[in-house]
RNA sequence: GGAGAGCUGGCAGAGUGGUUGAAUGCACCAGUCUUGAAAACUGGCAGGCGUUUAUAGCGUCUCGGGGGUUCGAAUCCCCCGCUCUCCGCCA
């Protein structure tokens, strides 16, 4: 949630901050009414207010009154009517004063993050600036296969049956590729607790709607959500959401910041308004497993905690001796949320192009206004203040499956298990 | 699924229609005392919104969430959520 405060008040130079968030959300592919709304609504919500204000400062002086004559045994036949009358506009004012405030409220709330000053301007994808590139592509002397075809040769990938159980973008893991799954997830999971400082944690899979509210994906995006039948529950899409609530509503010690939390989890997507794209193999499944890392931090410290995770997420591939290159995506291909955005895009030789495997965002106090995560120093006097949110993949565990099938396959269409994962493999070395 | 009890400030816990945003205790903050600490004592201590230069003042809202009754609701009524106890079922 963008402050309406700032969005309202002017830069120490008199510039209007509506003015610099018009530039930015112009700059993400929005439209400047979508701010000159927010604005209207918000007067109309002050005026709303005061007027709501006032009127019920009158009844409660009145109803004082009333209390104590009647306390007294006064007759108080005479002004009960006036009250009776009185009562009923404010409660009109009320009214009021409500719509007023959900509507601008819901308008507000439509409107993406402010991008930081250094994110990269552009239109589309092809506007990320690469940050960095570790490792180089794999010297195969022979025409790689993609990873389904990999998957189905070896027999440890099953589209087919999966439609038939499930429907499309839905696949079942079998045998050795199954255990390069959990070995996979076991792995990023110990590297992060172990050796990067994050708590684990296995949430809740159903949340509900505030919750998705709170990380911002409603109400903007709410068909890309699986719904339960009869509740307000809904699958969650990433363990971001019910890691990120965690703490809503809630005022934390200054000095516990930052959290981190590790959680794995599979994700749910519709994918609804994607169709055709990524059809083949299990790049886009409507269930996938992530391991997922989020924190909530100082202001102060965001950006330099943002900055860790992503090397965070980043180590695991290193240790897996995969090639990726890691981007700053620019203002038109940034999330809805976020503030900053690096992806980290795999090398896959099957498909000869780099593939999202991380995505890792500073949202600023975006989700904290409106998850309400807010901390508090001890200091005396010391008011609460939004906390930031951070978070990333760290990595999305099919995708690296993929990753490792493309990376690691040999002329035979077998794959060599990386070094990294065979103490978790249980013995297995090859996948064939 | 059935029956009952509850949900109040950071925590514990009073309060059942009229200056109650809320007693008290703990925690926390500031200070006195002390070589220092502890103890004791003194004072402070919820958040949102509006107005405002203002983390001053004033107004307003908030006692799980929403609605209702009333001149007036933490207190009465209805709906929803959650927690606990007992029974049933169950990995």
């Amino acid at each position: 949630m963008i402050d309406i405060k700032w969005l309202t008040s002017e830069s120490e130079e008199g510039v209007p901050h509506h003015e610099v968030y018009k530039t930015a959300l112009i700059n993400r592919g929005g439209e400047a009414k979508d701010v000159e709304k927010v604005l209207e609504l918000n007067k109309k919500r002050k005026d709303a207010i005061l007027s709501f204000d006032s009127k019920k400062a009158e009844q409660n002086a009145a109803s004082k009154e009333f209390g104590q004559a009647k306390k007294q045994g006064d007759d108080t036949s005479k002004v009960l009517e006036k009250m009776q009358s009185l009562s009923k506009e404010v409660k009109d004012l009320e009214k009021v004063s409500h719509e007023a405030q959900e509507e601008m409220n819901y308008a507000l709330s439509c409107l993406p993050n402010m991008t930081a000053p250094d994110v990269p301007v552009g239109s589309s994808e092809e506007d990320n600036v690469v940050v960095s590139t570790y490792g180089e592509k794999p010297n195969l002397s022979f025409k790689p296969l993609e990873h389904w075809e990999l998957g189905e040769k070896s027999g440890t990938i099953d589209f087919e049956r999966a439609g038939k159980v499930a429907g499309a973008r839905f696949a079942f893991l079998k045998g050795a590729g199954a255990r390069l799954e959990r070995a996979l997830i076991q792995f990023m999971l110990d590297v992060h607790t172990q050796k990067n400082g994050y708590v684990e944690m296995i949430p809740p899979l159903i949340v509900n709607s505030n919750s998705l509210y709170g990380t911002s994906q409603f109400p903007k995006f709410k068909e890309d959500v699986f719904a339960i039948n009869g509740r307000d529950g809904y699958l969650i899409p990433t363990a971001e959401v019910p890691v990120t609530n965690y703490v809503a509503n809630e005022i934390l010690k200054e000095e516990e910041l930052p959290l981190k939390f590790a959680a794995y989890t599979p994700c749910f997507r519709s994918e609804a308004g994607s169709h055709g794209r990524d059809t083949k193999g299990l790049i886009r499944q409507h269930q996938f497993n992530k391991v997922e890392l989020v924190k909530i931090t100082h202001p102060d410290e965001s950006e330099k905690e943002h900055e860790a995770l992503l090397s965070d997420a980043e180590r695991i591939l290193k240790d897996l001796g995969l090639h990726f290159q890691t981007v700053s995506l620019c203002t038109g291909d940034i999330g809805f949320g976020a503030k900053k955005c690096y992806d980290i895009n795999v090398w896959l030789p099957g498909q000869s192009s780099f593939r999202e495997i991380s995505s890792c965002s500073n949202f600023g106090d975006f989700q904290a206004r409106r998850a309400n995560i807010r901390f508090k120093s001890n200091v005396a006097k010391s008011k609460p203040r939004f906390a930031h949110t951070i978070n990333g993949s760290g990595l999305a565990v099919g995708r690296t499956l993929i990753a490792i099938y493309e990376n690691y396959q040999n002329e035979d269409g077998s794959i060599t298990v990386p070094d990294a994962l065979i103490p978790y493999m249980g013995g297995v070395t090859k996948i064939s």
